[in-house]
DNA sequence: AATGAATGAGTCTTCATTCAT
DNA sequence: CATGAATGAAGACTCATTCAT
């Protein structure tokens, strides 16, 4: 099926901010990418490049979701536990880093967090950040999971991850994001105290 | 004392790369801040932008570094442990982060990581961050702690720090840095097996 | 009674044109002001944003004329002179110029003669002017004056008018309008010699 | 002497502004007929257009006051009356006028009072008309003239020298320039009454 | 008649950099 | 060392217009 205009513009600007970041990316790369005239653009998303972001970050955004629902789906079909869901979505995204042939950034990071603060867009990471850890949550309850230890693992991941993307950037090739697994794997063996459930500063913002 | 006009565009961009990312920042903006002439700028770094970007990195990271002997100074000056200093750390970027009016990125990250792939960025950010491994592992020897633990530390607390930073740009506040101090504490407690400790792919490029 | 969308783009563009002159306005100005699709203005104005100004002139152009029947009208009713038409005319004008929200320029000024010189504009504006000088001296022959006589006070009611309108603009109010009307009080008493009505080099292109 | 880049620009800008109109002369119009780069535009005016056009009207201004001064000394030298100096000065405007390939637009008027509303541009507009009404009353003073009657005069040549640009640009030829002589030569003969001289609203202005 | 997607030349402005003084 | 003029490619965005539906 022949993509749409404005799903093109998406996807390929998608690609382009994860890879160059939004800042570095111009709207003339973007034309080009998509093969598509300058106006179109503006016609569809008429707020310019800033329209376009918001856009590519849900978009890219939804594209983490599919990839952990599938993830914790695999582990429900093949009889694992949570934790062997949450090994194959760390691999999963260790693989699909070093397949890149440019290293791409955190999605929502290099798309929303790039620039000078900008409060829609910090607005739009916090809310595709609180998403990302409801359906998180959402996964852990199916596999009958306390909702505190999820929520835990889910704020941990999160941290890591998003670290994992960065310093696997600086270090050209996905083994901190492998790193991540092995990290999180602690949790399995031992699980964190009441304490640290409850402290987290981050419960507060869900 | 009068800086000198070349340690004051440093930081002048250091500051500004932090704040809006290298990418974000122009020259101009730099030159401003500074309150100094074009042509100076290219007087003191040939290279232009990329020249100051990676003085300005090093001069970010050379500010951590002095942050993380602060702290386990004031660890072992204070009879705490090297746990202590570590939550020093988080809690001294914490109070950082949130005394800033304009939330800023990872310094290392916003400056060298935050545009289209660039080579002799990569691997002066990849350095950077093994400056900052070794550093704490230096720390951690200091403490009688085993370097197979304290690398495995340092691992985890530069993943989750970077990560943070990312987060708490996105919510707003310093939240997500603290709660790297409560993950962080499990380790005090519940030593990491031995497993995690050798198997990290990250230690290869120590 | 719902207008018509051929008249609703006539009115809506005389009023931008007036307001922010031919050139500043653009297509997509006009229709959002007017809730049209843009192919409807190319059904209806197959040449395109010249077809509409050329309407758009005519329609304040017949705004000014109607003004004028009206103002010489009340002149008659009231018994008044010729003069106190004139008077009338130039009040009311003022009136309406004060009323603006923004301050609007001469109608066929800033619709025809606004930008980069166009033939077809000049000579729109040329018979749009004549017309007005007709109109007025229909006008005064009602009341029984001399054509040379009432030809001589069109010439320089129009060129005074058209001064104050640009002086009204920049001073932002109507004062230099309602100074056209103590000028033109003047020859209400001392009537202007022979010499000035023959003279006349826009006489000519009557 | 080669003039400098920022009188040339001045100068060009100011020709095309009265020739087109501010808004119809773009920027790059502006930089090929001063034959300069881009970047240097805004070196000399950071504040782009509008800097510009700023610069281009009190240039513009500047010259029409040359003129004024010149028109007056003449009538002064050849023991000619003010009267002498304002018709002068209409006939040279006219000359002017004729002379031009393209009708240029009354300077002021075309270069800030020619697209949508701007307070900066109507303030900058309003104290070149004072100046110029200005310099025709120390003009009027040096013939030995009565101020009021002198401000009369100059409020009345400058309503009629506006709309007369307007409608010489509609008929193409400077015929209407010339009707303001032959209008202002009324003045001469048969001086205003007092009551004009004092109820002119613009008074207040000066 | 009306709609809105598409087009690409055009808008103003900023960019990083060079260079003569 | 410092200054600021010059450069022109590139930045984001708007323009008037066309056209298939």
């Amino acid at each position: 099926m022949p993509r749409s205009t404005y799903e093109n513009l998406v996807m390929v600007a998608a690609t382009l901010f994860r890879q160059q970041g939004y800042s570095a990316s111009s709207i003339s790369d973007i034309l080009t990418a998509a093969d598509t005239a300058k106006g179109s653009l503006y016609h569809h998303f008429p707020g310019g490049k800033q329209d376009l972001a918001i856009a590519a970050a849900r978009h890219s955004s939804q594209c983490v979701l599919e990839l952990m629902t599938g993830c914790f789906e695999r582990a429900r079909i093949g009889n694992g536990c949570f934790y062997d869901g949450v090994q194959y979505l760390i691999e999963e995204i260790a693989l699909l880093f070093d397949a890149m042939e440019s290293h791409e950034l955190s999605p929502v990071s290099a798309t929303l967090l790039n620039g000078a603060s900008n409060e829609a867009f910090r607005k739009e990471a916090e809310s595709l950040f609180v998403e990302w850890k409801e359906a998180f949550i959402t996964e852990g309850k199916r596999f009958g999971m306390a909702v505190d230890i999820v929520r835990y693992l889910g704020n941990k991941l999160l941290l890591l991850m998003e670290g994992a993307w960065v310093i696997a950037r600086a270090v050209g090739h996905a083994g901190p994001i492998r790193d991540v697994g092995i990290i999180m794997r602690e949790d399995q063996w031992s699980n964190p105290n009441m304490s640290s459930l409850t402290l987290m500063a981050s419960a507060e913002t869900d």
